[in-house]
DNA sequence: TCTATTGTTGAATATTGATTCAAGTATTAT
DNA sequence: ATAATACTTGAATCAATATTCAACAATAGA
């Protein structure tokens, strides 16, 4: 009986996605939101309620893809060592492309947020402890592999690693060069192989 | 023959700064600013002539004292490993503190600017250079102390010092653990003097 | 005391923002 | 075809924003 939707959820959500990363939550108005899906005031508020909510759904999407780019690299069965050198080199990789500055859309919006916004804070806190968990249980894998000495404290290590991550999502900003990424990573590196 | 200024400078950028930081540029409004310093549009608009200006002159005042702090820790005649505990201790003792979760004004501003603001983000980035730079010459006194690995990476080692360090910015955002960013630290300090 | 100069006040302005809504439109079941 | 339903449109609304300005006030030199 309904009129049908005209437009293509995942198409729009992923305009607003890359939107919000480029600039912001603040910094984008519905007005853009509107230029960037084609879609009017009056259909995006009835679809996705208000600018808050069409925000969340724009980074469920992006944390969605993450989880997904990080599952393709730490799910294979390659050496636990290989893995971490397969993500870093990705992460450098995308650090120097174009959209390198734009950064993670998870560091900026919890930096941009209002303190007192847990829902958002919450949402991102808990892919960064669901990620570093990944990276404990890959470098207790290397333990058992036998790379990395068994007196390791993975735990921290791996705190150590995400904390890295970060770090060089802030740095992408500044746009570095391919020998400080490199730099970065492998004294990272280093820090896990060694001793 | 002037009427005098009635409010302190110093004061009044002070409070402005503690606003910026606390809430950002763009969540800041002039409204704010006037509650928050005791001073009218017109006074505001007198002397620091709009939002972007005061938001740089406040910036200024948290580099100054960012440098400031570094200084007090770096300038000392304390052995090379010492000063860099000295002033991971401050780091974690600042972050678990009430206000550690506002993270650091510039990491934070760098995050939010518009990607195209470039006098912003390179007063950011020299001063993230300058303090990398102490870092590597810190380091490089630790070589001649003996108390680090001459075959060290000090250029590269000083550049993973400081992207931990905006790490940890980010990571406050979470009101970390005691134990976690301990953890974190340990761990970098064993980078830096491993093997 | 008077005047020139600069600081202060807070209401007014002009712009932009998020959001709403009445009117129109496309579909499907009848 | 028609009715019922849900989507689309874009102008209208309402609040908040940065900024300006005319009136007033305080000082210091004449």
């Amino acid at each position: 009986m309904p009129r049908p939707i005209e437009f293509e959820p995942d198409t729009v959500l992923k305009s607003v996605m890359l939107q919000f990363w480029e600039n912001g939550y603040q910094s984008t108005s519905m007005r853009d939101i509107s230029a960037c899906t084609g879609l009017q005031p009056g259909s995006l508020y009835l679809a996705y309620q208000d600018k808050r909510n069409l925000f969340i759904e724009a980074l469920d999407l992006y944390i969605n893809q993450r989880k997904e780019f990080i599952k393709t690299i730490f799910g294979t069965d390659e050496p636990a060592l290989v893995k971490f050198r397969n993500y870093f080199d990705l992460i450098v990789k995308s650090s120097l492309s174009k959209d390198g500055c734009k950064g993670c859309l998870m560091v900026n919006t919890i930096l941009e947020i209002p303190l007192d916004d847990s829902e958002i804070k919450d949402r991102i806190t808990k892919v960064f402890h669901d990620v570093e968990l990944i990276f404990k249980k890959t470098l207790d894998d290397a333990k058992r592999e036998g790379t990395i000495s068994k007196s390791k404290d993975t735990n921290g290590l791996a705190k150590l690693i995400i904390t890295t991550i970060h770090g060089i999502r802030v740095l992408n900003k500044t746009r570095p060069k391919k020998s400080t990424l490199e730099a970065i990573i492998n004294n990272l590196m280093s820090a896990i192989e060694q001793s």
